[in-house]
DNA sequence: CTACATAAAATGTATGTACATATATTTGCA
DNA sequence: TGCAAATATATGTACATACATTTTATGTAG
């Protein structure tokens, strides 16, 4: 991957301003990163929505978790936790059994397959990092101030 | 909206290194920003993939575009271009032609109707901008430039 | 205690993404 | 010339997203 600024990238030479241009950089940036990270965790095959919810409910483990609890804690919380749980029970990394204390909710946990998997995934994880190591400690401080600023 | 901070929003209030948060906060805001901008879009009839393709065509506008031209534009590179233009072509906003010189390749070209859709969409993104206007010229700036360090 | 609102999850549909493959056309070269 | 490689686009499949609707269970007001 080749070191090119925005305007390379997209072949648009002309932002109209540095808003602008800041404002692509941030979806196209943020979809490069995504695209690498995908094709990171194929191998295992899962996928990134997959993984995190995998990671919170390790987070939760031995606890159990809702469909409600997943899409508080997801990064898009718009995305249907349901479905994707869906494709986690099915490789057996999670189990659904109904709530005892509240039929409606389904409480969900991570299976040592799953536990496994996450290991195996940050043992290579570690090996090769894909995520912001061109940065520096107060270069990463500095953009999620900027991006906090951003959602304010 | 209200004004939050990343850890506020996912529940995560311990991230393991400003690397890692950065790198979370960078994926949250553009689903952030892209949902904005997609909600925006809705009322018209567009999703954001359609609306960048029709802003290419009208670029080109009143030369044909191909598809390969639209893929080295969008921001999204490994995305389908064909079926959005399928969409785009239902609702009468481009044309596809097979192109005289080389029947491989479709000539695209954005309708009159096409136009003023763009025109009209002009107009009310610009009465209430969805950017990053919370960002100084500075700071927008600062931004790009650490976005494409991430990159390289 | 019924009736209605609320809550938790699942489902339906349209769209988009990622990746592999197919189809048609052109080009290069032995 | 003829045939393989390359090119331009389209299609198939699995997965995810966005949003509306449905199903089932819980809570609460009258």
């Amino acid at each position: 991957m080749p070191a090119m600024k925005i305007e390379d990238e997209i072949k648009q030479a002309d932002f109209r301003n540095a808003h602008q241009k800041a404002h692509i950089n941030l979806l196209y940036t943020a979809g490069w990163l995504g695209q690498r990270q995908a094709a990171a965790f194929k191998c295992f095959g899962v996928t990134l929505p997959q993984f995190n919810i995998l990671r919170i409910l390790r987070g939760q483990h031995p606890k159990p978790a809702t469909v409600n609890l997943l899409i508080e804690r997801m990064l898009d919380k718009t995305s249907n936790a349901s479905r994707i749980v869906d494709k986690l029970e099915n490789k057996a990394y999670v189990t659904r059994t109904v709530c005892p204390c509240n039929r409606r909710a389904v409480d969900i946990r991570i299976t040592e397959a799953g536990l496994e998997l996450l290991q195996r995934m940050d043992v290579l994880l570690e090996q090769q990092p894909i995520g912001l190591h061109n940065l520096s400690e107060a270069e990463a401080t500095q953009l999620s101030a900027l991006l906090d600023k951003i959602r304010d």
